[in-house]
DNA sequence: TGCGGCATGGGACCAAAGTCCCATGGACCA
DNA sequence: TGGTCCATGGGACTTTGGTCCCATGCCGCA
């Protein structure tokens, strides 16, 4: 079996849910890893944990809605499919508003779960691969000293090193010198680069 | 009253759902205009109207999930609400899924409709304008010459001159005379500004 | 108290980009 | 068959941008 490092967070205060959701997602070589209790999930959740979630709506103590907002909360991007019993209109309205990728109703289609279980892990990756990139960027503007950043700035407004010189009150000289650590700590070979960079790291949801 | 352009369409078989609604909503200050049927909806349709829809989920004829369809199929971005009297989970997942921006179920309360359609005209206004600017943008590239294009595609990707002259086997000379009348056509007045409207044209959702 | 990081710039260049005027030749079209 | 658009490019610059080496002065920290 080859290990991805991506798995599948099972939570279901049923034992009989988990036992069988783990059988499926491990006949499709998958590596569920089932939970009881959503603070037992919460509790063992590391940083950036890769994969997906299958939660129960209905669990004693924490709902799965509930958890669902405290994984947003807490910065977790990790895609989430609801799997229910009973489910209402409502709560799977409330679900996919709050960024499900699925909301499903058992009896569920081991086909159809597999096919939504895909789906998150394809959606985890692309957006694990994004939020790396944009993390990188970040790391890189955090090195820059306050007036290269400000020299940055003018340079990503395509302002001319003579404009920014007289934005700073500087010589354009000393722009020049700036502007050039800039290009080298971002790891920046052309305007185009850079712009892009700041455009990523600035705006844009992860 | 002011005529702001945008409208709430409101498509839904039975008369005293719409006389209702259209009361509601004209009281809240807002523009109803109601349809009986899904197909006399699409035939008055535009091609850009501005606010959003109400459908009903079961009516006689076109289903209000397949109108939704039908609508994006279509090219429309006008944002969607549900309103429908007994709706079920998977339907209210499939309408979510597919980019509706509230699924309600009636009765509902008048503050709980008139709020989740004012969030949809917000969204309608901002994806209006995104749209207006980058349709402009496109026009403006339809007016460059397929070496003017060529030549910006370079100037996107941060080659130098001399780079894209040898990438298209002509001088220096001419890759500066084609990067001019780009920038020009472009209305673009830096590098900068012009990677933003070619990343702009090219991917993200509209 | 001395060293490193930061910000500041002059001098001296070289490379790249942008802008004039000019010209040639092909394609297409009325 | 002459006009328009397109692509090509030379000549001759000017303006920007980028890179050396060099130097000064401030601040904070070991």
């Amino acid at each position: 079996m080859s290990f991805s490092g991506e798995r599948v967070f099972v939570v279901d205060d049923d034992p009989g849910v988990r036992k069988s959701l783990a059988r499926l997602l491990r006949s499709a070589g998958l590596e569920p890893i089932a939970f009881e209790s959503p603070q037992e999930f919460l509790r063992t959740l590391g940083a950036e944990p890769a994969g997906c979630a299958i939660l129960d709506v209905t669990m004693p103590g924490l709902d799965g809605l509930t958890l669902q907002r405290e994984l947003t909360s807490r910065g977790s991007e990790l895609p989430v499919i609801f799997l229910t019993g009973h489910g209402d209109v409502p709560k799977s309205v409330q679900a996919m508003k709050g960024g499900a990728k699925d909301f499903l109703t058992k009896p569920v289609d081991d086909e159809v779960l597999l096919d939504a279980v895909r789906r998150a892990l394809e959606v985890d990756r692309a957006g694990r691969e994004s939020r790396r990139e944009r993390t990188e960027i970040q790391k890189r503007l955090a090195a820059l000293t306050p007036r290269e950043r400000e020299v940055m700035e003018g340079v990503v407004a395509g302002r001319l090193n003579k404009q920014i010189a007289s934005d700073l009150g500087i010589s354009e000289k000393t722009v020049k010198v700036h502007r050039g650590r800039v290009m080298e700590k971002m790891a920046a070979s052309s305007v185009a680069e850079l712009v892009r960079m700041a455009d990523r790291a600035a705006l844009r949801r992860p």
